[in-house]
DNA sequence: AATATAATGACAATACTGTGACAAAGTTCG
DNA sequence: CGAACTTTGTCACAGTATTGTCATTATATT
């Protein structure tokens, strides 16, 4: 298995900073790619792309807010900003420009992984990329919030979208009573399966052709259910 | 119970926190619900599951930390850690335990907004691995409880899926007679071989070509099963 | 107050499991 | 080698648990 999920691009055109990341990353097994400046590092990315970025604000060849924003129009992944100002308007700026963290040199390393591990675990959601599930003549657009079934938009009330967008993002997967019952409606409610029958006979009178034949919101006897 | 995009727990005991929190957010459009403790958090979240957390690590009745294992044993939402303590130990932990973020107290109200909504944006991965055993033609998604043949969804029951899962888990040994009721029907079943004579023959007959000429589903003969 | 949505309970329809009877295959032993 | 025995496979049916449906009440939302 030859493809890593452990590869970390820095780009920093301070030296000793990046051969501090690295050696404390390598050390962890992780890749690391340098790069000291943003033009460096985006043919960098580009080539290769990476699991993590770290970022300097203040580089060479063009502000790292620039950089980040550059990033954000293909890339996906976490962004950690690295920055000697302790400017408030600059952190919020990264923000919204997208970075995933921001941390004030000098930091501290053990911070500084803690913070770069906890950001590997989760799935960045870009808003370039428009997260729509589809299955035939049925559109589930995760981030409008909005379903239609041959175009048309289908009104649903707020639990029943809860319910379809469950589905729609484990699409195939059965997923257990319990399991929706404590996502939709919260943990103290895993035994009120009766729920899920209302709003899935619900759902099926609104987006199945024939809701005595479901073809997408398929029941799994005493599991649960599945979207296909 | 209505699910809001954007209600927000805050569990902090210091109440001149918790008002200056609230009146930031609430001005922001963001449903605030505040408890003073942990318990009073846990039982809050469950009835009215928040979309991010604000947890303090210093509540008089237990540690901010065990809390967080507590929520992670079923939220999966962001949970950003309040603190006094400017402890990299510590820090390390929350993460670790599954925190999203670090705010030290006093914070910079527009840093914490901006570390808000940055969580609010990205989605939690919620197991997303695809654990699967595969021989020949059959597919068993253990996480998603499906089993596919050349391709195809094959609709098991789920006392057909718990016997296969088992079989697939141990791909290649024997499991014993006894073993598999145990495991299936539970330990007072253990001489009811029957049973898996004919949900076997129910598995023969959805997943093997020719049924009568079992090549995944082996018998070893007074002993148990075999599944390659 | 009017409307929309959610929760609840009762009942019918359906799917699944358990059960026993018997057939087929495999094993033991004279 | 073949009869007696043991184990495994097959089938159909009944009992049971689960699911779908509907009507009604509670709760939010406007």
């Amino acid at each position: 298995m030859t493809m890593s999920k452990n590869s970390i691009l820095i780009i920093d055109d301070e030296p000793q900073i990046a051969r501090l990341l690295r050696i404390a990353l390598e050390s962890l097994d992780y890749k690391v790619n340098i790069a000291s400046n943003l033009k460096e590092g985006i043919s960098s990315a580009a080539v290769y792309p990476p699991n993590l970025i770290f970022l300097d604000i203040g580089l060479p060849d063009g502000s790292g807010q620039e950089g980040l924003k550059r990033f954000r129009e293909w890339y996906s992944g976490p962004i950690i900003m690295l920055t000697v100002l302790d400017d408030e308007e600059n952190l919020i700026q990264a923000f919204e420009n997208g970075a995933n963290d921001y941390l004030k040199k000098p930091f501290r390393i053990g911070e500084l992984i803690a913070r770069m591990r906890s950001l590997l675990k989760i799935q960045i959601q870009t808003q370039t990329q428009t997260q729509t599930v589809e299955s035939s003549d049925i559109v589930i657009d995760l981030i409008g919030r909005v379903v239609r079934k041959k175009g048309e938009i289908i009104k649903l009330t707020s639990t029943e979208y809860n319910l379809i967008s469950i589905l729609a993002k484990n699409q195939g997967r059965i997923l257990t009573h319990s399991f929706l019952l404590k996502e939709v409606w919260g943990p103290s409610y895993q035994n009120e399966s009766n729920y899920l029958r209302v709003f899935f006979a619900q759902l099926r009178k609104k987006l199945e052709d024939d809701p005595t034949n479901p073809k997408h919101i398929i029941t799994e006897s005493r599991i649960g259910y599945r979207f296909v």
